[in-house]
DNA sequence: CTGTTAGCGCGTTCAC
DNA sequence: GTGAACGCGCTAACAG
């Protein structure tokens, strides 16, 4: 009876490191040395653990060693959303980066909400973790505080700023929102409006590079301006859309914050038979690739997101190996993807 | 010198349990059981604890309480793909119901591999997790003798089939396909073709459950498939829908393999004037917000993604507890939704 | 209600 | 080249 309870789930020991030095006849830390110092092993003895290692099929125990080692493996990674898409070509960057290595991807998001995020790194800072991943560069001074002690290399993405924790990799955010609006300035719009949803601090940000591109060419009276505290969506660009040309009847294009808003505004002119781009041109964010994919495309801003990802990891991986990464802004930069949603002046 | 190195990088310890324990003048195992089982301690001891956890900021170590345990407190997440916006609403649910909970969350996607599968599932196994959830239910023999003897709760999500693992939670993908063909040809379309990209078994069982509804409708002949090696994706999603009217002119409505195929059928017929739903009735598949957004809406199959993620981690937490849950395949099923991108009877 | 003892599996000293 | 001893921080058994 008491054997059947036992077996419920109760945790069948694995192979250890003992067992496979007992098989291969040598001492446990004989086996520990060929695995993780195999040129301080003679390689006969190597050669019977490794054969001991695959008939026991011998995976090291990732808790005895992060306790040992007084460092764990794991890679935190901290982002805010997990239903916005421009987070998963970082996390496949991340992933890609960390496929073949020892270490293990550990997630959790924000939600936007400082409280959590403060306890989320408190979390990760007790696991010791090999490095932190965090998709923002707006920490509260207490998560940055942590952040700084973490003892580990902690790499801000997706954006860059004034002051670096260890990493900043990213662009510039209210450069890139400019340069889309500037182009639309140049295909002859004139009053241009941005359509917001959920304004986080990187929003936030684009709406600062919509406003000062407009005001630096004097295009800035009236402002025209729509925001919503929902999460973006498609069908919530759409009703933005709908809001907005009640709003500003006279508006003769839009900028959105991102491509989820754009399509939704794209839809919404089709449905009433607005032409795009001749009578409203529509801008998005992040070149999905349903901005590519729409008819017509819709011009967006491209970011590296998938190269933040991966040069993340990178850099952990260095810090991992003993090179204390310098403090540093790498500025990945952008691309103005300009598409048939904006591209009024004739093209050749 | 010797202390400025020790400095880099080097685990400053943060306080441990016996720090807690003193500064509260109590032993280590008593501060334990205050966290662990407070009712088992004298309400001023107790008291004492929190205010020593409280002032020291203590977290404990997850790596030292997993090598006692025998048992962590991670919850692994397998996926085939992170690009795939399916699966953030899974893991929305996951994430969600994670909250709060003492559990952490560790990531790793398959690429549709099964050798990866296995190396991941093998690496999860090392860690002891409390469970482990994978969004597949087609597993190698191999990775399935692995899960079998986890000790722990296995959920298989997304899917249903004939024999899990420990729980399965999904919906049929097969009738759900059947469901969107059916309503196709209700609608009075008759030469139904199908638009599939990256065929994985999933899309696999869609395809063939567009074929079962064909065939019972005796409209199968000849079958009108389409399929690319690619991943899906809103511009191939164009590209399918043109190399498909090519090849079937003839045809008069298409099922998609998921949205992002639909939305760029829907665009490919829009920049060729192709009416929908008149010439051309398109159908797909998850209900993406996307699908709701379009003009016209993409008629699409939902499925319950969000309380996927959420029970299979409620089904975790419970073994947690020593309840093992009785092996079970949870159907959640699916709703057609039913939009203008198909709705050629006249619907008054 | 509280404390003592022992060990989880591995890595880091040191010796040999 | 190899091995013995000890400790990482915590919890599970027992005592008291």
């Amino acid at each position: 009876m008491a054997e059947d309870m036992s077996e419920i789930f109760k945790h069948k020991q694995r192979s250890r490191l003992i067992d496979v030095a007992r098989r291969a006849g040598v001492s446990v830390i004989t086996a520990s040395r060929a695995l993780r110092q195999p040129e301080l092993v003679a390689p006969e003895t190597r050669e019977r653990v490794r054969q001991a290692v695959e008939a026991l099929g011998y995976v090291p125990n990732p808790a005895a060693q992060a306790l040992a080692m007084a460092r764990s493996r794991v890679i935190g990674v901290v982002i805010p959303s997990v239903t916005n898409s421009v987070f998963a070509e970082l996390l496949r960057g991340v992933m890609d980066a960390t496929e073949g290595t020892p270490f293990h991807l550990q997630f959790a998001n924000t939600r936007y909400q400082t409280r959590r995020e403060e306890e989320l790194v408190r979390l990760f800072a007790a696991q010791n973790p090999a490095g932190l991943i965090v998709a923002s560069i707006d920490q509260s001074p207490a998560s940055r505080a942590i952040l700084t002690g973490m003892g580990c290399p902690v790499v801000q993405v997706m954006e860059i700023g004034p002051e670096p924790i260890d990493i900043m990799i990213g662009c510039n955010q209210t450069e890139a929102a400019r340069a889309a609006v500037r182009h639309l300035i140049e295909q002859g719009y004139r009053r241009i409006g941005f359509l917001g949803a959920r304004m986080d601090p990187r929003a936030q940000r684009r709406l600062a590079g919509y406003r000062q591109e407009l005001e630096s060419a004097g295009l800035a009276e009236p402002l025209r301006v729509l925001t919503t505290p929902e999460p973006s969506a498609v069908t919530v660009g759409r009703r933005l859309m709908a809001d907005f040309l009640a709003q500003y009847p006279e508006a003769d294009a839009v900028f959105c914050v991102n491509d989820d808003v754009a399509l939704g505004a794209l839809f919404e002119c089709a449905s009433r038979g607005l032409r795009v781009p001749r009578q409203m041109g529509i801008a998005g964010f992040n070149d999905l690739d349903m901005a590519q994919g729409a008819e017509p495309g819709i011009t967006s801003v491209r970011t590296h997101r998938y190269a933040m990802g991966r040069q993340a990891v990178a850099a952990i991986l260095e810090a991992a190996e003993g090179r204390r990464p310098e403090p540093a802004v790498i500025d990945l930069g952008f691309s103005l993807m300009v598409r048939g949603s904006t591209r009024r002046m004739g093209g050749a």
